[in-house]
DNA sequence: CCATTATTTTGTTAATTTGCAAATTAACGA
DNA sequence: TCGTTAATTTGCAAATTAACAAAATAATGG
């Protein structure tokens, strides 16, 4: 679960993210896009890889790289849980209700 | 903003922020918790401290460390739209509306 | 099977990160 | 100002990461 983590704290891994947003891409479209060497993109597709954040696929010479975005909403979701965020606040004890109504 | 990522990306320092989650603790709270030497320890908390992600001050010796949620707040949420997560789906093409009414 | 195209693997280097022990700083009370 | 407690900074080693060029692999078309 921790390399989800260490796949997002790379930038140039978010960029690529983020251009697979609107649909899948080919190494080699990526690398139009992305400013680094073949094999350093090619490495960090792999990374990617192997955090389950994107899925591959071989289309004759090409490699077709896809979002799996449910792995990404799936780890935002569980740290949203932990540490409450988004959710409702938690409900006010008894005793917390009615010193919120008193004077002091 | 990318320091979020980069103070995500450790296990220590995730350990640390879920510590942090119910209220506030010491250096030396925190390092009966955590398994790292206290130097080590400290400089996890600075990572964290030039994030955003947890505030400190100071009280007679010791360093009284509380999560910054709102910095990690914003993080997410910034996130889930750059990726239309827990967002309504794009809104129907008439010509998508109709062909979801057909038979075929 | 050979040439071409697309991509990955290998080998190497430089930079960054994480860890600890030892030394240092800061605040407090006697 | 000492001595004590709490925490940080310094200095250094080991591990990891990111980058590239060159070589290797895989698939396709002739």
């Amino acid at each position: 679960m921790s390399e989800i983590y260490k796949a997002l704290s790379d930038p140039t891994r978010r960029q690529i993210l983020e251009l697979l947003r609107d649909g899948e891409l080919t190494a080699g479209d990526l690398s139009t896009h992305v400013p680094v060497s073949k094999p350093t993109l090619s490495g960090h597709l792999n990374v990617l890889k192997n955090a389950g954040l994107v899925d591959v696929t071989r289309d004759g010479t090409r490699m077709i790289y896809r979002l799996n975005v449910s792995v990404l909403e799936d780890a935002l979701m569980s740290l949203m849980r932990t540490f409450r965020i988004g959710q409702p606040d938690q409900a006010p004890t008894p005793t917390a209700a009615i010193l919120k109504g008193s004077k002091l």
